[in-house]
DNA sequence: TGAATAGTGTCTATAAGACAATATCCC
DNA sequence: GGGATATTGTCTTATAGACACTATTCA
């Protein structure tokens, strides 16, 4: 079925394309909306278009470990929620010849996300609309914190479209809405992650049963300071016994 | 962030991997289990182990294309639910050397199953023992119809672990379970298809009453023939309205 | 008619949504 | 104490599992 490499008939004939990784670096925001991190291309093509960060895959590395290295050369971010999203190969997705994208998705909390990208030259954040799932009409919008929507390059407005679509599934069956919050959270707080994941409200009182009952988390018996009003009790995710 | 294709310094400092892609064929066979096709490797590496149908990726051709070409090429399958798996990219998962593989699943009723992989030489059906979500011990076990153990080729049997787990995910919310089906079918077939793939047994009467709620079938007004009592009602997956 | 499975009706347990009542904090 | 949100308790409704009962076919 495959042919040793050093044959040199079959290797001439066998195409080689170039390979990159594009991450999309997603977080929660404030205002209760998912962004992500885009850098401003200054070279054609796309020039002046926002992209991914991504890097070319190295002959030493994994996928995996490219991926983190995108994370960390072009957003600051290391030690990171970070999974394998889908391969964008089609023929014309980059106008310069083929170059196939092994997308990754990552999830960081909104502090370390605003912390570290702040620093980045030439990034911006993203607040993303994305139509939810009953909707089939509507592409992702990615607007910046002015207001002003951003043009994407090459196909990664579809390439985060999958990644909102992949964490909406997630959700429901694995303990990923952590990775976007701090060490200690409220419930209200892990709701208003689901809620800004899923695109929609959630009904209160039972989202606290579910999560109260899933035994995902655990009281630290502290308090949330600063609130004007009663604090809510601060849970941390408990850590899967094995 | 990237460098144009044809700027020569960048390119002959670029790693350009080799790129196939490997198809995992599933159907559930008569006894109800989960099976895949599997063919003999007659050179090295892992000369007489069993590996899934795999091509390399053209210079012409979609990850897509390429993958339906392996189905055809190597399973004479055509026409099939097809979707993209995972990307494995590991340092030494060839021992040739680098070699990546976006793998895909295709799923297929028994009898296009049986009846197209019955002419193919080198190929055998791998009966599939896949350890259920809440088991953490086991790997894959593939057995031949004779029983015999088949010893996999390269990283396949994750790739067919994944490939497993991924439709036991999607399963729950897309209508996903017909593509294993003929045309026609009852609703104890379309239960004993979802058990083969979710590995366990489910409530016959909630399967039943979920299934017709769903509206994701319709009855043909027509019941099964040559059964040697009350014969059930067939239903067809009902075309979405748009 | 009997064997065997299809299909229906109903009861119960569990989970989800609604909402009222109480608790706790800061000012 | 007043304002505001957290947390608890309870009621209602929807769904899942269990199981008994009826229906239909062939031998």
């Amino acid at each position: 079925m495959k042919v040793a490499r050093r044959d040199p008939s079959a290797f001439a004939k066998r195409f080689l394309p170039e390979l990159t990784v594009d991450v999309v670096l997603l977080s929660v925001g404030d205002d209760g909306r998912l962004c992500t991190l885009l850098s401003r291309r200054n070279e054609a093509p796309y020039k002046g278009a926002w992209a991914l960060p991504g890097v070319f895959v190295g002959r030493t590395e994994t996928l995996e470990s490219a991926a983190a290295r995108a994370l960390r050369d072009k957003a600051g971010i290391a030690n990171v929620f970070l999974e394998q999203l889908f391969t964008f190969g089609d023929l014309q997705r980059d106008p310069r010849g083929r170059v196939l994208s092994v997308a990754y998705y990552a999830l960081v909390p909104k502090a370390r996300f605003f912390a570290a990208t702040a620093e980045i030259a030439d990034a911006a954040i993203a607040l993303l609309t994305i139509p939810s799932g009953d909707e089939r009409s509507g592409a992702i919008h990615a607007d910046s914190a002015e207001g002003r929507r951003m043009k994407l390059a090459f196909d990664h407005d579809r390439i985060i479209g999958m990644a909102v679509q992949r964490i909406r599934g997630k959700l429901n069956y694995a303990p990923i809405g952590f990775e976007l919050l701090p060490d200690r959270f409220t419930l209200l707080d892990i709701q208003h992650i689901h809620e800004a994941v899923l695109g929609r409200t959630l009904n209160k009182d039972s989202f606290r049963r579910k999560m109260l009952a899933s035994n995902l988390i655990e009281d630290t018996k502290q308090r949330q300071i600063g609130s004007a009003f009663r604090p809510a009790t601060l849970y941390r995710f408990k850590k899967q016994e094995n």
